[in-house]
DNA sequence: TCTAATTATTTTATGTTTAAACTTTTTAGC
DNA sequence: GCTAAAAAGTTTAAACATAAAATAATTAGA
């Protein structure tokens, strides 16, 4: 292996701060920026937070409703964060508690109309920033990053799997 | 315009779900499955958090310390977010808070030695674990990745500042 | 059938994060 | 020099999130 191999393998395999790092690095810094820009209005403009909204995305996605059990395993958090979340928004008549006939633990969590309503506006402004968010690339970069993505999450659903052993 | 035109347009402008919003979940959920991973793994093999974890990764990088105003900003987290964890850390022993001579407002954190100590050890399961998170990528991928996030960051960024205006 | 295990959800206790208010110190303009 | 504004950091109250324990209902096996 002559000079240059070796610097070229030197800086792959034990450079200070590896592709993979700086990628993820990266990758955390852009979700943070859109994120925070996202929470910053969501507050300003319609007085709610992220994880409200996300709740009702969720819902909104699939209109017969979900279950507690579904909509935590979607929206990546612990159940009792969503009996949180979801007891507000059930207080403020914006989604509905649906018992399932047949097996008494479960109930569906639904929007309401005045649910739907108001997601509607807040889904419109959302859209409009992310498109914002993406401005900095074309359709085919936009394309490209998802296939990447794609991948990382494959990837990351494998290793998830190999943890909770 | 004619029917097609017409279709097109319409899915450009109001289709269910334009990529821009494909593209923004999928990052996030990306991100929020590799975080995951390496919130459980640091609880469990090193009884820290990310948070934690974050800090001191920031204040490696710069061997001088730095204000509590610049790891705010680093970390994109608030002020009195960082209070609080820097207090833990220096009950702890693991960082030091070094007044400045000169502006008694501010002074410079940084790790003490037992803190980059125990860094170090972090540090290294942590880069394992991230090459492990994006294995699913060829360097060249990895690369291309890592160039379309600049993209995005860089148009953040810009947006940013136009709404903190 | 009855018991153990599993599943769905909530509760509890604790810790994190935020926005906004506050204290202290420095800077700038007069 | 004085005063107003800005800057650095902390505190506070409320929302969010987690892990673990608890409750209640269902399923599976002996």
């Amino acid at each position: 292996m002559d000079l240059e191999a070796r610097l070229q393998d030197e800086s792959a395999t034990h450079s200070e701060h590896p592709q993979e790092l700086r990628l993820w690095l990266r990758m955390m810094t852009c979700t943070q920026l859109i994120e925070n820009q996202i929470r910053t209005r969501l507050r300003e403009q319609f007085s709610t937070t992220l994880p409200r909204f996300d709740l009702m995305a969720q819902l909104e996605r699939s209109s017969n409703g979900l279950k507690m059990n579904e909509l935590s395993r979607r929206m990546m958090v612990t159940g009792g964060n969503v009996t949180g979340i979801a007891d507000q928004l059930a207080g403020e008549g914006l989604i509905e508690r649906v018992a399932v006939e047949g097996d008494r633990r479960v109930f569906l969590i639904r929007l309401t109309k005045e649910g739907r309503t108001q997601f509607a506006l807040m889904a419109k402004a959302h859209e409009a920033w992310i498109v914002e968010a993406f401005a900095g690339l074309s359709s085919t970069q936009g394309k490209q990053l998802h296939t990447l993505l794609g991948q990382v999450k494959q990837q990351s659903k494998k290793n998830e799997l190999v943890i909770n052993t």
